[in-house]
DNA sequence: AATGAATGAGGATTCATTCAT
DNA sequence: CATGAATGAATCCTCATTCAT
């Protein structure tokens, strides 16, 4: 019934500690050996808890998306309405793009590395199929849709470029595409025939 | 005569033969022996040509930022109205993220070097300024600046996800982010007024 | 009831595969690991069955040495003449080399295991005592040596060799060995005397 | 003009030093490491003149296979009549199986490698012919590929076995294969015909 | 009796870089 | 000017074996 690990964590530690290192040194500077090293584990231990480096990677970003996918909720949950909504939305692009820079990196690592893995992509996929099932329990599908990728264009720009824009004008941003053309709001479903048009068709 | 170099276009090949071993392999796969191998040039004209493998990968993004300056500048140039810019807009979201994969693989690790090192956030600055400038040909500076984040934020999703919005769906949220809640555009410097808050005066 | 032994056929179950695996992948491929995983044994299982991996390999061998013991028998024995017998010995050769591929390879693996360690050579001088021992219940015992090294020349040639000879060019090259010049035949001990030099008293 | 290789001899001394240690150790003992530090070489530096530790094994075994050849050349050249060639072919199955050790280990090794791996093969083929073709200038065809059968079945024989047979019963051995029953000698085209039967069509 | 956990040594190989030519 | 040769460090991973349970 016991585990039998002399160190049950150890699991844990070695993947909290590949985050830490891929955030400081990006996905090419990681190896089991530095790994280990920081982890305080010997480098045996790397290929005996982990099938090789591939798996240790995996895992870390699998851990990661858990840890995003909570913060986004905690952000994201228990809103009275759209204008808490909106605020929150803010709140969450500035929390991602300066709170813990360590996020915002594995983010951008967790993207590239999308861009050319499946197992990656549906990491991806995951935590913006929970960000949008947030956002629809006060906008519309398309809205979210749209909303979601604002918040993901915004806190890039924040992260990278050297003026960032303050919070009034995300605010603005968000405003206008939580905003239907006409004086509607892109609330709930009641306001959806509006965007009847093929706008939302996907394919694929 | 004077320069005695066997082949001038050295150089140029092996930048180019950078960035396509990057779109496949990724930044940890890159090395003086493959870049070598797949250029056909000899493993030391490396460090001839290149102080070392940082200035290989500096040089070869400066190269790829100036061709994506270039795309980016053949969507945005010479359009008559905001109409023709917003598809134009709408064009430019699609060709990144589904044109050539090699490209929108590439903006993706750009941006993660950028996160960790000046030098391309350099890169991802000139871009981005570059961008907007052509946007303020046709909306206000704020307008420009929301509309380069949805840019960024809607060719991430389509390149990331599974089943990728369409094209109706991005041009709805272009047309929200360009549309001032009121009834009025966001087009010529008039309107900036509404935006009077120090929100886009920022450093760092 | 008293053994206690969870899988009583577990040590010959690991025995078989360790052949099978030597004769795929050869003496460098093995490895504990390899053996307990195709095996379907605990890795731990694999040290506390056998001392190490030579005793693995030394028991794989014996078990081997019993079956190739057990081949020739069924070849060379309840023969009832020298003509039968000589049918036999090209039978025997041509299983040899050509049967299970399995068994040849294994052969070759002991042999050369036997110019390195003694106990294999102990193992090759049991088959050879014993394959000996059978001709000579139709031949002098130095015909049965001659023979016997002919059977594992042929063998060899056959094996290896990518245009094999055919069973007339065997038959026809143990009747020459097993036939003595001046139209005797090398049958019982009668003709011995012909041979009579100190030829065969050997030691080391 | 000048190869511009610092220590050319290099390639060569790595070669010669893998075959000791073969010989020593065996295939399964063989390593980048021991190798270059018995060779005295940098570790580094195997894998510039290798491409890998197989082309290692196969151009040791390559220059071992020369050395074979040209061993068998000295002893099977200028015989002046089959009488001596005789003698001739005794002298060679006891160099080959107790001149220098190391050789016969090879020879074990090198059989064991060809039963998995057709590049050896080849070797052997290359040997095998070489052999038939020099056996050829005293014995018709289907002898000299008997004797050549013998030959490595007899110092098999004399390598492994504890009690190894003398050389009267060797050239007793050979004497019988080159012997045609009928009184005939095994000797020039001219007695072919007795051979007539299909013995000598090979197939595959 | 039996085994999952653990590890240090060593496996092949790739690497960026130096340097003599 | 240009490059083939060379190397020590570091890469991932496999290994036989030990040991607590």
């Amino acid at each position: 019934m016991a585990t039998g690990y002399t160190d049950p964590q150890r699991r844990e530690r070695i993947l909290a500690t590949t985050l830490e290192l891929i955030a400081q040194e990006g996905i090419a500077g990681v190896s089991h050996r530095k790994i280990a090293a920081r982890a305080g584990v010997p480098l045996g231990s790397m290929t005996y808890h982990f099938h090789g480096i591939d798996e240790v990677l995996r895992e870390a970003f699998r851990h990661f998306t858990d840890h995003i996918v909570a913060l986004t909720d905690t952000h994201l949950t228990e809103l009275a309405d759209q204008d808490q909504a909106r605020t929150a939305v803010v709140d969450l692009i500035h929390v991602l793009s300066d709170g813990t820079r360590r996020d915002f990196v594995l983010i951008q690592e967790l993207y590239t590395l999308a861009t050319r893995e499946a197992y990656y992509r549906e990491l991806v996929q995951r935590w913006t199929a929970h960000t949008r099932s947030r956002l629809e329990a006060h906008f519309d599908p398309d809205t979210a849709c749209q909303l979601d990728a604002l918040i993901k264009g915004l806190a890039l720009h924040r992260s990278l470029l050297t003026t960032p824009h303050d919070s009034a004008l995300t605010f603005d941003a968000v405003t206008r595409i939580t905003t239907i053309r006409g004086g509607g709001v892109a609330g709930g479903r009641l306001e959806r025939p509006r965007n009847t048009e093929p706008s939302n068709a996907r394919d694929e």
